[in-house]
DNA sequence: CCGTCAAGACCGAACGTTCTCCCCTGGCGG
DNA sequence: CCGCCAGGGGAGAACGTTCGGTCTTGACGG
């Protein structure tokens, strides 16, 4: 567990604070949460903390960083898990419901920081819209799969719905909210392969 | 217009500051902005807002309440501007969409309010969740006047669109949320009444 | 020797909040 | 008519705390 080698360039102390950044960012907000509370809990002192980002932003800019990539790793193993265009459509849809259901979910990372960060010339927010952007493309591209058409519709359709499961999955029964969501994207696929 | 009579007791400058809180908190969101930019730009001292409002979480209560109520008036003039029950539903749908559409749209103020306040304790989460209950109730209402038996998944199916619509309204093309929006409400009504 | 980290002092600025002082206006009693 | 005063509002200083960020010192280990 100690072997760090391989390159060796990877810090403990910035792994620690990644992790803990990621834990408190999520479930408290950016804004509302100072740069000292993840110091403490991290188990580092600030000097550490700015050897590794240049800021406040650039941690945060980390942390959906590390949110993008688990997202990603998440829909290619959904997509990777089925064979037909509909099935792997509906494992992305589960592997969604799974994050809702789970413990400790708020909702979904990048809507509840581009809520605080309006601007849109602010880095974090661009960060965001190329996250999204990234995600509508590639539901748009497995619906394609499906036949039917172009998908654009679809796609956008499908992102809107699972915008509204992530916004109300930690403000409504997690249950009904993954149902809802599950029977909408039935309606999607059954739109196209009808 | 110097005109103060009857009762009296609505002061101008409670209103100016109401009115820059809204227009503020709104468009930056809420923790970014200090109680300095409000009283500067409502061009009144510290001293005014803290003899109207009990502090920045009230002056925060008091914009949600006022949205509330912008919406409510929308609501039900939507509402009365239809006979038929589908049509009552579209007429919604429409006031929303033409929120989205409009300059100055930064997503829904109660879903941008709740990313800044996750803890379910605190009066401005609670806040946001009763109009979130009430918005419900009115839709599924609605929904079930349409006829087609129980409504309470078409109204969660009907508020998950929404909440979807409304978040990525000042992140995509407008128009094109808006119209898949409301592909998506004629689906849902179809569903009901066919 | 050099890079990493702990520990903590320190900075200027902004935070939310409270304070005092004074002006202005309107109502009321003498 | 006049004097008084209560009260809303303006102007601004100041409160103590916290913010994001920098700096120093010294211990440890490759």
């Amino acid at each position: 567990m100690s072997r760090s080698t391989e390159g060796g360039s990877i810090s403990e102390a910035r792994e620690r604070l990644l992790n803990t950044a990621t834990r408190i960012f999520y479930t408290e907000g950016i804004h509302s949460v100072g740069v000292d509370r993840i110091v403490e809990e991290a188990k580092v002192t600030r000097a550490t903390l700015y050897r590794h980002f240049s800021g406040k932003d650039d941690l945060v800019l980390a942390y959906l960083s590390l949110a993008d990539q688990g997202i990603r790793g998440q829909v290619a193993t959904a997509v990777a898990s089925s064979e037909s265009a509909p099935d792997q459509v509906r494992a992305v849809a589960k592997s969604i419901t799974a994050g809702i259901r789970s413990p400790g979910f708020r909702g979904c990372a990048f809507l509840n920081a581009v809520a605080e960060y309006p601007d849109a010339s602010h880095p974090i927010h661009q960060s965001v819209m190329a996250h999204r952007e990234w995600f509508l493309n590639t539901v748009t591209d497995l619906l394609a799969q499906t036949g039917g058409g172009p998908a654009d519709a679809a796609g956008r359709h499908l992102v809107m719905l699972r915008d509204g499961a992530m916004a109300a999955g930690c403000l409504f029964d997690p249950e009904l909210i993954s149902d809802t969501f599950l029977h909408g994207v039935e309606g999607i696929l059954h739109a196209r392969t009808a």
